[in-house]
DNA sequence: TGTACATCAGTGAACGCGCGTTCACTGATGTAC
DNA sequence: TGTACATCAGTGAACGCGCGTTCACTGATGTAC
């Protein structure tokens, strides 16, 4: 018994790459839905409505609702994810951690900002009456492993973050897991000033986003960059200098 | 022609009296609302439905379900910021800067954590269709105020954070409108450190709260307390030490 | 290459439910004299 | 203190709309021989 879904192989039949097409056209219509409406809103008839079938029809796609807000969910994280990794991957001296580090920053921010409901969608507040299954957590952590991978280079690199207050012993008890993320495992220092900058970095563009830097902040994007760059020497990514 | 809605005084009517209970139960039931279905799907008539009247009589109160959200919005700013300027006011030594502001950034943690769904309202993703009139944005300040307030104490004082990097010139001018909240205005060190710790503690209760840090950190209570001193650290609010 | 059968996509009606808002109306409360 | 009128709270029906999901059905596509 062969399955047909699996996508990652091209589809052969005409029935399959039907099916490839009108499943992408149901996650484009369900996205633009996102941006009017919001995920909590998210409707099976309307994306049936805006494709012209019947709204049953769409239940050969998706078995429900939530099914298809995860599916969304899914996508956004790993286009997220390819966006993070693409700057990466994009900065040819692998040993320049702070350029490596600004590009992962703005690659976040620029795709936050050309699409920020599918940025609220996973950064935003949770839908409400909808839990997110496993299959989400594998393409969510592709943002974050980035991340740690580079924290991870400069410690070993030996690069030093600016000294952080020593951690209390339940901190460092509690950072048990982000820890082991990586091996060696981080020391102190580089934990506290990356779970730092980890905040710092998501928060700014949150409140950026979310409105509420409108009456203090003109500029944008010389903000997020110069805190981006304050967070880079922060963690004692910039070599000599 | 006197107006009986203004709730500063003490009602003295029957009718008054009946009029500001039922609209604290609405706005109860709303509120109650809000944690099982959001702020997306609030319902004039599943409060109606839940206070046991018909629905048609919430409109005596609240002209549309849109003033009743911009009501939760005010009432929610509103509670945070008299729980921040308390936790400020609580502080007896009006000089120890340090002891304000951890005080300042665990009443919003506090908050937060007692009313996720409330914090979510406020700082989360912003409702679809919905716009925020101009009655939230003076409870909103009151946050924003408290904490400018005692950065705008640190540098009279003359305390120094830990040096940033110097301001590109896009970001001094757009930071324009925060450095003229006070008199005198912010110097560069306490805006860009400033900042900094404001996209870091809302970035942290973030999340924490929207379930990002689920994988990573076990104790909350200890990372966000190690992450307000290191706050403080970096705004120079340790005087002697 | 051709036929017979199985699989699948899409339809349209239906179930049972929800929503915001308006409106004419009743009955209680408040006020002016 | 008592009466006449105005104000207000609350009702219940209605308008016009939306939703997720199921189901029996048709017609096209795919497959085994």
């Amino acid at each position: 018994m062969r399955h047909a879904g699996t996508m990652t192989s091209a589809p052969r039949t005409a029935r399959a790459i039907a099916r490839a097409e009108l499943t992408r056209a149901i996650l484009d219509a369900a996205s633009r839905q996102l941006v009017e409406i919001g995920p909590a809103a998210l409707s099976v008839r309307a994306v049936a409505r805006e494709l012209g079938m019947a709204s049953s029809a769409v239940y050969r796609y998706f078995p429900s609702r939530d099914a298809l807000l995860t599916a969304l969910l899914v996508e956004a994280y790993d286009e997220l994810g390819t966006a993070v990794e693409g700057a990466d991957a994009a900065v040819t001296d692998r040993g320049d951690l702070a350029a490596r580090w600004r590009a992962v920053c703005h690659a976040i921010h620029d795709w936050a900002r050309a699409q920020p409901h599918r940025y609220a969608l996973l950064y935003g507040s949770p839908v409400p009456g909808y839990a997110a299954p496993d299959d989400t957590v594998t393409p969510a952590t592709r943002v974050t492993g980035a991340i740690l991978a580079i924290l991870h280079e400069a410690q070993t690199a030996g690069l030093d973050p600016v000294p952080p207050l020593p951690l209390s012993s339940a901190e460092r008890a509690g950072l048990a897991p982000v820890r082991g993320f990586v091996d060696p495992p981080f020391d102190d220092d580089t934990l506290a000033r990356g779970l730092l900058a980890w905040s710092a970095l998501f928060g700014t563009i949150s409140l950026e986003l979310f409105g509420h830097m409108h009456r203090g902040v003109l500029d944008y994007d010389a903000h997020f960059a110069q805190v981006v760059d304050q967070l880079t020497a922060d963690l004692g990514l910039i070599t000599d200098g």
